[in-house]
DNA sequence: TGCTATAATTGAAGCGGTTCAATTAATAAG
DNA sequence: CTTATTAATTGAACCGCTTCAATTATAGCA
């Protein structure tokens, strides 16, 4: 409870000298420096940090923004995200505010609540999370002239930093490891065409079936819209694959959730997993490694992308330069849920 | 980029008004109050954050610590926790502060991390989660006289709310379902004994085998010390109590990840879950039911432990009057990995 | 010893709000 | 048309720090 004032009387010099102790401390005498640097030990004196927000004008804090789930725990995803920039934060001396809105606001919404953080000043910075197209987080954001890190690229041209997955990578080496099993019909079941990461795995996805020398075939794939379920919408699609004239032997589905939807789905046909179909989850989440058979899946380095995003952005607030673009290359871990057509 | 002072000046009042128009409205005539309200919507004006907390010597902020996970994500339990905490926060308009410390300072690192926290009036409030016998950070949080929540019970003397998971009633469970089931010998793998929580479940262990009319047997019991990996530890003890001259049946094992290295034991041993051995895990991850067998597990409503630890906090910090204690059932769900003996 | 150059310290003006006593405007009563 | 009463508004102090021009102390040099 102990204030600038009552070190500074304490220890017999001015207010201004004990900023200048803590803030820099080769502008005033050794001695001086550790009579109040003693005063300050005794008195657990600790800068309210209001007051030091106001009068430099940042906040040394940064923002990430998600929706609500409706599965009562955030997504799989930001677990490995949060501690990447958590631990990123504590290093960089920086703070992370973290909020929520409900999943199924509006876009007016979502830009009312961004707004209000912005205007407010009540951060350095934020995280975007996965853009949309013509995303307006990201439109407001620039708008604003707010700093920004995006983990995903987007449409919108912006001097933002991003750091994304090359999920165009991804979806290509399943492919290719599907392919050199033999298979020649691979199905796919993608996210919804709304988040611009989309668009690049399944063109991964097309890339791999030409460097296969595999044709292209549209009734192969499926892509999730947002108004539904993961879960239902998975277990739909791969049934509607198998119920094909022709079904694929082998799939590859973009998101875990949409996967176990999936999964049902062929055990609903009468198939099983690794029998009678191959499958390839893009996300490895524990449960993959865990189910029977444990499901080959596309691991993307979560934790290196909080990490990067986070280490980027306070970087960019700082203004120490930096790179700016990075992509990481996720990984094809092969268990037990791919076999020969 | 516009402030109060703007928007006095260009609607023709002092800011005075200004700031009742935002925070007493009914002291302002309708007319101006009107006039005002104009004028902020076109500036796009919201207060400076950081100056309204200098002034109003609060920061409508609680937080949140936990220590970096090396496991690259944050552990499991806080994605049910956090879902609730930042959805109470929306709703009653907080902000939530996350920081994570690196999982091996020693304590006097921990205490000078919260104290710098409380001292410099960083947040209202603290939410600490799953404390330790005289545990440092409540200790601190009692001195300091900083409001906080704890997500656990605490031998500590203290006015702070706590909500908790009934552990001692679900390990009861577990045990009268496997008496049930006409097990005589259980084992029980528990966390470390430095958690207070520890204790409750293992009580429940005893008092569940008193009540099946069954006898304790210390050589059934094994607990992890927190120097050392869980996943190994989980293996280690499972083979120990399978190398018994009369060996359990049975086992409980108290966490998901200690859960996962008794079955690499189990199964190390040559045996296999839910035909061999009978096994309930005490928290329910995704996993636990993707796994073969799926695995009974005792579900802990991390969710709603967040939300009410957030709730009890916000109402403590705004004076709001509430129900100080809340204690949680879990729930045994029943799955596939026990049979009768 | 006096003068200059440099080092150390001070004090006051911000930062952008809130709050409240004092003032002014509006309304009611006589 | 006063005067008393209440409503509306103002203006300045305050929150606790940073910053920087102005001042004072110290050291170096002739």
């Amino acid at each position: 409870m102990a204030n600038i004032e009552d070190v500074a009387r304490l220890s017999g010099v001015s207010v201004g000298t004990v900023s200048n102790v803590l803030n820099n401390p080769d502008k005033v005498k050794l001695e001086t420096r550790e009579r109040v640097l003693e005063i300050i030990k005794d008195l657990n004196f600790y800068p309210n940090l209001s007051a030091q927000n106001l009068s430099r004008l940042k906040t040394d804090t940064i923002g990430l923004i998600f929706p609500f789930s409706k599965r009562k725990r955030i997504e799989s995803y930001y677990t490995g995200l949060l501690a990447g920039i958590t631990e990123v934060c504590f290093h960089m001396n920086m703070k992370l505010m973290v909020s929520s809105y409900p999943s199924d606001v509006t876009e007016n919404e979502i830009v009312f609540n961004y707004r209000k953080i912005i205007e407010s000043k009540a951060v350095d910075g934020l995280i975007v999370t996965v853009p949309k197209y013509n995303d307006c987080r990201i439109r407001l954001l620039n708008e604003t002239g707010q700093k920004f890190a995006i983990f995903g690229r987007t449409d919108l041209t912006t001097d933002a930093p991003w750091v994304d997955i090359d999920g165009n990578y991804g979806v290509n080496e399943a492919v290719k490891y599907l392919a050199n099993l033999g298979h020649t019909r691979i199905g796919y079941i993608g996210t919804a065409s709304a988040f611009i990461f989309s668009k690049d795995r399944l063109e991964g996805y097309k890339q791999g079936l030409k460097r296969a020398g595999l044709s292209f075939n549209p009734e192969l794939v499926m892509e999730r819209t947002l108004d539904r379920e993961e879960i239902e919408t998975g277990e739909e699609y791969a049934l509607k694959l198998l119920s094909l004239d022709s079904p694929p032997k082998a799939i590859i589905v973009s998101g875990s959730q949409l996967t176990l939807g999936a999964i049902h789905g062929i055990n609903r046909f009468g198939y099983s997993v690794g029998e009678d179909i191959s499958l390839i989850c893009f996300d490895d989440d524990e449960w993959n490694v865990r189910f029977n058979p444990p499901i080959t899946s596309i691991r993307q380095p979560l934790y290196e992308v909080g990490k990067i995003v986070a280490e980027v952005l306070i970087k960019k607030i700082r203004g120490i330069d930096c790179n700016d673009h990075t992509l990481l290359k996720p990984e094809l871990i092969i268990r037990e849920s791919c076999r020969k057509p």
